[in-house]
DNA sequence: CTATTATTCAACTATTTGGTTGAATAAAGT
DNA sequence: ACTTTATTCAACCAAATAGTTGAATAATAG
């Protein structure tokens, strides 16, 4: 789940994916119509919503010769879990964040094998 | 605030950042005391909070020759503000961090197995 | 004054990222 | 069958990122 966090707070970080998921607010939207506002290219506009498929917030789904996106609340919710719970924090026990700090480590190294 | 959007959201992409600012919650800490846990060097940590602090997320006050750091909330409730604008969410109240913690390490270990 | 401690700087490396263009694939439309 | 439309792939480039090591700076301790 951390792995999730890295993937969605960096997809957050470019502001031509938040306006994209902006735009996916209004309704679901073709990689061409996702593309039409930008200046950027359509190839450049089709990796951004890799990302953002990566990263869990947006869900791709093919029908014909055109791919539909639309939004998956689930990765901004766990975002938004994990800011809003980080804000109400009581002092953790140390020991605790220890353990934890070495259990991501191993899950880290795991993952990059 | 867009471009402070960018740096607030690409600084707690990073779970090494994401670290130092849970164990900030506990308590102010000088930047050799938040380098210690890890196994990267001290100028990769000194490194990171400068990223934290132009994002933001932490304020550095140099007392002799000590630098303290200390959260600031005010850009992680930017960040908050952003997704829960976005999705309409609704601020849950369910646990402390501490627990919220806990949880993410048996999933991690789950996942890991 | 000298040594130690805390932090950063500088230079370097490897990897990732966001962009480009042109070609490739895939599904319709005519 | 041929053409158009939708999307991605491949190769490339420039800039940014996360890390390293060793030297530099700054403040305190002896």
């Amino acid at each position: 789940m951390a792995h999730k966090l890295n993937q969605i707070f960096s997809a957050l970080a470019d502001p031509t994916r938040r306006d994209i998921l902006i735009m996916l607010l209004e309704d679901d939207m073709a990689v061409t119509d996702i593309a039409e506002p930008f200046e950027i290219s359509l190839a450049a506009i089709s990796k951004h919503l890799i990302v953002l498929s990566n990263a869990g917030l947006v869900l791709q789904e093919r029908r014909g010769r055109v791919k539909w996106c639309k939004l998956d609340p689930e990765a901004m919710h766990a975002a938004f879990v994990w800011i809003q719970t980080f804000g109400q924090l009581d002092p953790i026990n140390l020991d605790t964040f220890e353990e934890f700090l070495e259990k991501e480590k191993l899950l880290n190294n795991s993952e990059s094998i």
